[in-house]
DNA sequence: TAGATTGTTAATCGATTAACAATC
DNA sequence: TAGATTGTTAATCGATTAACAATC
């Protein structure tokens, strides 16, 4: 029935929404598959191929119109609803996120971050949010009906803490930790592994002659 | 005379040096390529592919040798040096950087965190970086002889503060600014975005019956 | 109608994987 | 020698791109 999704067009449509939230702040009512490329240094024809795996959103001779094509993607990537996001860990990465404004505005809202450390439960983040005791997040998840968690532990009790949070209902996970980790398939883990790209760069840099 | 190398490869080189250094302090003597596919979830001739870009580094019948191998690791990624570093905006995320130890381990030091703000500047960090006057960079840049930039500005800056560390000499830009940032092509810039992540995430929660 | 730009097909390019001879 | 595992080639798979008819 459907056409299968190259897995990197979820990100670049996450790319296009973006730019094309900003040309609507700027006014712009169109845009070309080919404005867009050059703004973004992608082909025009990657693009639309890209897009047209969701349905024909532009006008032939026209082009797309910007909010439209915003709303469009807004449905396509699930941002047109607000996910539940509680924060697993308040070290320096899980305390950063915890009021990180990109992430507000683009539909997930925070309702919680917790930490095993005595020190840091009942601590208070820019004035809105107050660390939690981890022992308390199952009750947090299913009350507040965390859908999306944000793991910032140490990669040790990362699996372990994995292993609760999704006995607990979470289907989706952010993971900061650098470590592989398993989970059912019908739990969805996203990696983001700072300490890579800075090693990416590193062989890139160091590699650059080739 | 060199095979081309495929992107994908320095990352997955990076994700198995992360290993190899786990199984060394654990005491293993060498590893196979299936072990490591195992745990890692990758097919093992993936994993022999990649490191034959750089050379044999395995013996047959046997497999790898850890610490040789992660010798060599270390030496095609560009981390068997330190590289200096400096954060550059002192927000939220700069300022989880400063001391994030992942980091610090593996290669890279943290020379300096500079900012605009009156409020910030002079403000220390974690006892041990101060945040200094980003009218400073230059010199900064210069005298620690800065090799990797760490963009943490707002958007609409990004660009500007981009163009001069170029001028300062720097070579190569994490950049956690999201937004496409143009640069000439002998400075490389590795992405590193987050919001993107929270979106791919949400895409593919929404997507999953597919 | 003429010009612009889409949506889609087919060709190309790039990355992964299976298979296996080489060899420890 | 027999068993294990590498390094490498060739086949396969997946993603990007060029090209163009359709159509605004």
């Amino acid at each position: 029935m459907f056409e299968k999704i190259p897995k990197p067009v979820a990100r670049r449509l996450a790319i296009y929404y973006r730019v094309l939230k900003e040309q609507s702040k700027n006014g712009a009512e169109t845009i070309s598959s080919s404005s867009l490329g050059r703004m973004l240094d992608l082909k025009p024809s990657q693009i639309r191929k890209d897009l047209s795996y969701f349905g024909g959103f532009g006008k032939r001779g026209t082009g797309y119109n910007v909010i439209d094509l915003m709303k469009s993607i807004e449905k396509i990537l699930g941002i047109d609803k607000r996910w539940n996001v509680l924060i697993i860990g308040a070290g320096k990465i899980g305390r950063a996120l915890a009021n990180y404004p990109g992430l507000i505005q683009d539909g997930f809202t925070i309702k919680g971050i917790v930490d095993v450390s005595e020190k840091k439960i009942g601590k208070t983040i820019d004035e809105h949010l107050t660390i939690e005791d981890v022992a308390e997040m199952e009750k947090i998840i299913r009350e507040r009906k965390i859908e999306i968690g944000v793991l910032c532990v140490p990669s040790d009790v990362a699996q372990k803490v994995l292993n609760s949070v999704i006995q607990y209902g979470i289907k989706g996970i952010v993971n900061f930790v650098p470590k592989r980790l398993k989970a059912p398939k019908d739990v969805m883990i996203e990696d983001v592994q700072i300490s890579l790209s800075f090693k990416a760069l590193s062989f890139r840099m160091v590699n650059s002659e080739r």
